[in-house]
DNA sequence: CGACCCGTTGCAAAAAATGACACACACATT
DNA sequence: AATGTGTGTGTCATTTTTTGCAACGGGTCG
């Protein structure tokens, strides 16, 4: 949208902290830049940015004045949706950060059947732990946000909401798997692989073992709870997961079990959104059908 | 704000119905202005107008595409309210839609007061009857609605809301000035003056005299809250107001006695936004004033 | 001090928007 | 049927706006 010009290139001066460095970015020339943003500031009555030595950085009007930009564009981006909806051809974009346990099934699922129905509509996954999640609403950068156990909850409103209970994930043939469900202390006292702080299955872990006057203290970290799947497959040790990212292989080669909910509480899986945002129709769309599986998949037991 | 002049020609074109004419009304050619609008909707993707013989008329994206205007209009004003505050200039303008009976008294009071704090703000009274007002709020037109009785109460937001007993308005010397309470039957057997039935006081009698098996028919009917509460010192008859209209003018002229809520329940006096929105600074202080002064005035009974 | 990067400004060239006019079409009046 | 008036939309010269280039003043770092 052209005359949406100004407030992109303002938008890359904040990027950059640089007028010369935006300009290139933005393949005019830095005179040019400066000019269109001058000229905006007198007519918006207020100067955007404090001019340093080293180049320019916004002050608080200037932020304001963004955040009214990426809203504009949000609303712009819904606006266009509903008219390409009133024509027929239901296209769009959705965008959302998710935690990593939703990739390898649900989210795929999703996704695939929603694009069965709307081949059109083009999709953004963003890999988020719960702060960043939070962070991606606050600034537009994702429409919707699936985490496990988010952190702040301020201006996130929650679409839907469903309890996931941490289980252990171990090689079959690991000798806990014998249990039906484990013991916080069955997985403290043997080898464990576990996700940094960061991530919500961590904090859930350190919190009840700390309640219990333990330590968790894993063998290996890793980000990435792929590697944690795949590693108890070459070594006994147990790792931990939600049901949502666990699926039998069907080679009878894993195993995962509940830890009893009476040492760890099931966190919660939340599908939220921008509070007060209307998302573009295909989001709000796609928010749907993620709720409405997730209420069949995990729901309506009570948390 | 220059980067809105191709939506103003959009909306001009949508008032005036023709494109010469709201060219002539933007002070351009027809022809301009022509390709400014197909240029736009070349690059949103969608026609915006139908094209009749007669001229054009928006169609629904047109629509959606307007409303979409008004809010970032109405968000872009916000945003230069909150700069104008970091700046310690508090300035910004008000607009209001509000019934007839706040006019007299307790507007001027509020506004004035506001005013001597914060002498930059300006302010727009709209008269408003209960529909007009909300509509209003719709379409961005007022930033406030004060009106006794509102309608619909979609996409409207209560801000506060307080009763109101209908009361009569009679001449010092009107025989029914001599009872502390009026009931509804003294009021159906005298002659009397009220306004036409969009406004919320008659509706109120309308239908508790239809309950009553009665009707209430009104010798003069007028727009003007004015003129009724004038007229009743020319001739012997009542009229109707709400508290908040009513002041003894001190000369002993005016008489004016609730009627007993048993007969007409008291209706409500509701200040409002538009649901969702973020009002401009120096609005949403208003607002916050107006709401204390009304629960202090006039509640805090339960209605 | 010189080299470098910063935002900013003067001036001429390029680009975009505009105004005036002509045209095709639909409808109402003559 | 002819005419007149309204509509939206093209064409082209003209005006306005924006841009690129080069230069300037000021700050920082080696």
């Amino acid at each position: 949208m052209k005359h949406l010009q100004t407030f992109r290139l303002i938008e890359a001066v904040a990027r950059a902290g640089s007028m010369r460095r935006a300009a290139e970015d933005m393949n005019i020339t830095a005179s040019a830049l400066n000019r269109r943003v001058r000229r905006f500031e007198e007519e918006f009555g207020s100067e955007l940015f404090e001019r340093l030595p080293s180049g320019v950085r916004l002050n608080p009007a200037g932020e304001l004045l963004l955040h009214h930009y990426r809203a504009t564009l949000s609303d712009l981006a819904r606006v266009q949706g509903q008219v390409a909806d009133l024509t027929g051809e239901r296209r769009g974009h959705v965008s959302l950060a998710c935690s990593q346990a939703l990739l390898p099934y649900f989210l795929p699922e999703q996704i695939a059947a929603y694009r069965a129905e709307h081949p059109r509509v083009t999709f953004g996954v963003n890999v988020r732990d719960r702060a960043e999640a939070e962070q991606d609403l606050a600034s537009y950068a994702s429409d919707l946000a699936l985490v496990f156990e988010p952190i702040y909850l301020v201006d996130f409103e929650v679409i839907q909401i469903v309890p996931q209970t941490v289980h252990a994930v171990m090689a079959a043939n690991h000798p806990l798997a014998q249990k039906p469900e484990l013991r916080l202390r069955d997985c403290l006292n043997t080898p464990h692989i576990a996700p940094p702080a960061r991530f919500g299955v961590r904090h859930l872990l350190d919190f009840a073992a700390r309640k219990g006057s333990r330590q968790f203290s894993p063998v290996i970290e890793s980000e990435s709870f792929e590697m944690i799947r795949h590693y108890v497959l070459h070594e006994q040790m147990i790792g931990f997961q939600i049901p949502i990212g666990l699926r039998d292989p069907g080679d009878g080669s894993l195993a995962f079990r509940p830890i009893a909910t009476r040492d760890i509480p099931a966190g919660s899986l939340i599908l939220g959104q921008r509070r007060g945002r209307s998302l573009p129709v295909a989001s709000a769309r796609f928010a749907l059908r993620v709720a409405a599986a997730l209420k069949t998949q995990y729901g309506p037991e009570i948390i």
